[in-house]
DNA sequence: TTTT
DNA sequence: TTTT
């Protein structure tokens, strides 16, 4: 708590791919998914239509991850609000870089499903929280192993504050199955 | 917890004037503030400048509202995140009416002190919150008792779902991730 | 334009009604839309699951008026981003009254249809404008009869600062509007 | 213009160094800006206090990024409203690498000077707007050469979407003071 | 009055 | 690199 400044990302758009889910070594669920959002306009010059496509990535954590593993699909439109937030990490060749993503955590961040049709989830809304509870997942078993070795050079190191769990336990989460598609738009 | 749909507002404006302070039975703060936010334009038609100055009534809850009540004074610049809320009351004609106000309240809402000059207040952040504490008062010792008595018609009530208590132990949030992509675009 | 302070409300939600459309007498179009969010949780006393929905009045301008009365209609999911404005109208007894709404107008708001099955509409996304067009109707020709005549005590006069009509000049949005709804719930 | 979903940045913090402005070929002026954002919590484990502090690169262009150049400082206190953008450029080995920064740009975006005694600025607000008008300047003669050096090799070339340019040239910034004596509505 |  |  207490934060000096504001730092908020408002987005809808749509997945571009499944969600990819992942369990840290305590057991909270981290979703990575890509949301689309685009503009189109007439080019002023050429009078012709035109659009653009600008892809966010986002990362969810807690009990938001696990609700995004469960019901969000390519396509599926989401309401998301969370925080920005840069991460270093070092390529192969051992250079220094850098990820912007859209982190949903805790309270400061929360997850809409809109429509209802696009991607099998459903009207389901669900704010950040690592809440968590049933570890049934870990670190040292990622369900794309594939994807994950080649890219054991980005660190991450997700060390924001957190807010309070709520209480609110209940609902029950079950581990979705895992899928990658990538024809990744990035 | 768990909400279908969104409703946020942000305002960053000034007070109109000193916060008003009251305690509910429970001991917990509830402090109203009204904020001018303003806009002007020239006229399309006369071609005079105009200027419209809007004022929001904002509720302020629990840690917020201690907060609000220490730090704010009128002239005092906030930045303030909350929800729309419309609530019925009865004038002295027992006529019913209706007050939209921004409601600020546990972790659905934050407000920042902005500036650093206008109003005593010095760059204080807080973030919503029930958490109460020190019971200091109670409903029937407001502060401001000269307003008060003006508008004992305005039950206020507020009934409004309660975020959990902030407490906010134990957790473990620390945790490195991972890897998320691989040799990631961006 | 110039704004001092930040007026801004972000919904997502579904209608309660199709909308109310209405055309000034300068042919610009005004839509009246009510959106209702809602929030669930347990109540700490009782254990009991309770939900209480909110429900907002947003007025919208300009294109992004017909786009609603276009697409639109009861159940909707729709993401808006407006401003508040409160409006003095006198009643049938000569009281003054307030209505808090939530509008949509020029380079100030928007509205984004979601989902694309609940309202007949499918993912149109719609920025305000002056843009204008289609002088379809008039004044004179309410949509909605029915609901006109009940309410002619509330003034309305939409007098809000106008943004740079962008190129697209013509329409005239100084009209004070009119008769919104009835014996509005506020 | 016309969008599909939502992509909107609300950022409140302080500028980390002075404004770097440019001028495009056209005339347009483009100004950088880094601006901190920090959270403060007590960590779970060791019980210290901790902080981290995010840091955002904003893009204003148009009118915004003259008002940015001539009124904001190291340390002046802003609200920024834009949008994510990522843009993909090549480093000193050729190797494609992206950075993600904030646009401000037309009616999408907002910047209002906060507070009024950190930068030299006060109280000023600007929508953004490709209004261009004076040419000034242009893409050749920056006015912080020294920082332009140490990186030629991040192109920028800002292609995204131009809204309107909407006339609305000249503007007059001076404040009008603002005063708060209720003669409050409420 | 909506939606789940 | 800011701010408190």
């Amino acid at each position: 708590m207490a934060s000096r400044g504001v730092n908020k990302v408002i987005l809808v758009g749509n997945l571009g791919n499944d969600p990819e889910i992942r369990y840290m070594p305590s057991g909270g669920a981290v979703a990575n998914i890509t949301i689309a959002t685009s503009e189109s306009w007439r080019d002023k010059n050429t009078g012709e239509q035109r659009e653009k496509t600008e892809w966010h990535r986002v990362a969810l954590f807690g009990k938001v991850a696990e609700v995004a593993g469960e019901y969000l699909r390519k396509g599926s439109q989401v309401y998301i609000e969370g925080q920005l937030q840069t991460r270093k990490w070092q390529d192969q060749n051992g250079q220094e870089r850098y990820t912007t993503e859209v982190v949903v955590q805790g309270f400061n961040g929360t997850m809409q499903m809109l429509g209802g049709r696009q991607g099998g989830g459903q009207g389901m809304g669900a704010q950040g929280g690592m809440g968590g509870g049933q570890q049934q997942g870990n670190w040292g078993q990622p369900q794309q192993p594939a994807a994950q070795q080649q890219n054991n050079f980005a660190p991450q190191q997700q060390s924001a504050p957190q807010q309070a769990p709520a209480q609110q336990p209940q609902q029950q989460y079950n581990e979705p199955p895992m899928d990658f598609d990538d024809d990744i738009p990035f």
